[in-house]
DNA sequence: CCAATACTCCGTACACTGTTCGAGCAGGCC
DNA sequence: GGCCTGCTCGAACAGTGTACGGAGTATTGG
């Protein structure tokens, strides 16, 4: 981590914004019309191809004018991520219990970053920025009320928004392998699958994925495995003891 | 997804190596060899510097020449995902029932990721191979008589899986904030809670998160999801019904 | 009212990147 | 023995993030 002594100018920048100078001609721009643009060509064109001449180019300003509003490429990814943060529906105003709130959030993130896949290139946690602030504070209070103290209900949230991120890589593969077609008009999957079967292993070597009929999609694999995290929060709540099931 | 019709070359590549020539000069170097000197980069300084100049420069050849092994980076990446995952003991050769051998899996696919962070940021899980497809078949196999199917138990592994990788990132994140000092040698953390203190939020803004003593580590967050996750998992295979806890 | 000052804007430049092209040449096949 | 495949790699192309320094502008101190 070697040039991060921005780490103030960056947190300063998420919190407190520009702030006002006192001398020189009047700025062109403001910092939100900056990350909007920079969301707009993310959305376009995903992360990769955020390039700060590209921005610049779509606001009409050159390349460098960039560099006296935000610190580099890095900042601008940060305010871009907290800013849709703050988009997003508080947890603690949503209607129905922690579990009803919980699952509903997670469902929406997900959808979220299906609709907006740029937003999973975006992986720089580092700095905290306040929406994420306020979001994770909502959250937390969603469990008021559960015997659960605040570090406890700060870990299932966690523990849940981890869930939430990493199938997201999974979906997403799968949203785009739906939709991509080779020249001969077959679909991912399926050209795949044309692979495997005729250069790929040879038959009985992987005997529990062949016996499989339909593989489960990466969705059901979320949903179910978000069912089965909140049955064991929900464990935690109650105070019950897990039945140590079958151990064949 | 433009320029995809490597697809095949790509799975070729990874299912059948690079298959000997005819004709023409002695290959210089293997496929094995390009990938290691590539993971070695990637080990010292991350993905992000491992490019193709400095990679060939390690291996003493010009940087063109790789492209006779690879069709290009992102091949070469998929090579070197494929590679580790084969360095992976089998889950279904672990001691244990499947709840144990699950949390081994888990607990020591955390550990590698924070032993190896350049892991991380191979996300293209596009190119499925040999190793990741024996891994799964493994992974599937440890549900053997459990009554699940195989279709069930892929969904658990998937589940348990995203719960890993969903983590990863905050739980490196916290790995690297520990060693990181600034000019004045404070710690990442201290240097976010001064600025947080000095120039963040106004005190009663955030009620939940100040009101909470010591924050829960990543790495807690995980072990605790992972936890919950195997409760309901093992919810599911008993049968049982989950208690419907507090909708407070 | 005028200069000093602090600030925005931005052309240019540097050190990189992945990948393509084409020349040169090595070596197995007919 | 010759042919021709196919490895090797210098050079080039179109990009990238960002530093620098000059030009111009608004505010403030005298």
């Amino acid at each position: 981590m070697g040039a991060d002594e921005d780490a103030g100018v960056v947190l300063d920048l998420l919190w407190n914004g520009l702030g006002r100078p006192q001398r020189g001609p009047r700025r062109q721009l403001t910092v939100e019309q900056l990350v909007d643009a920079a969301m707009q060509v993310a959305e376009q064109d995903g992360v990769r191809a955020l390039s700060m001449r590209r921005v610049a180019a779509r606001l009409g300003v050159g390349a460098a004018t960039l560099y006296t509003y935000v610190p580099n490429r890095a900042a601008l990814l940060a305010l871009m991520a907290d800013t849709s943060i703050g988009r997003v529906p508080l947890p603690h105003t949503r209607p129905g219990g922690w579990r009803e709130r919980t699952e509903a959030w997670a469902v929406e993130e997900m959808a979220g970053f299906r609709e907006h896949p740029w937003l999973v290139e975006i992986d720089d946690s580092r700095f905290v920025g306040p929406h994420a602030f306020a979001w994770t504070d909502s959250a937390i209070r969603v469990f008021d009320g559960t015997g659960l103290d605040h570090a406890a209900a700060l870990t299932v949230v966690q523990a849940v928004s981890g869930h939430v991120r990493g199938h997201v890589p999974l979906v997403i593969a799968e949203d785009r392998a739906r939709e991509w077609t080779d020249p001969d008009g077959r679909s991912w999957r399926s050209a795949q699958e044309a692979f495997l079967a005729t250069r790929g292993p040879e038959p009985g070597r992987f005997p529990a994925i062949e016996a499989m009929a339909g593989p489960p999609t990466a969705v059901a694999a979320f949903e179910a495995g978000l069912a089965w995290l909140l049955d064991g929060v929900e464990l935690r709540i109650s105070g019950a003891r897990p039945p140590r099931a079958g151990t064949a």
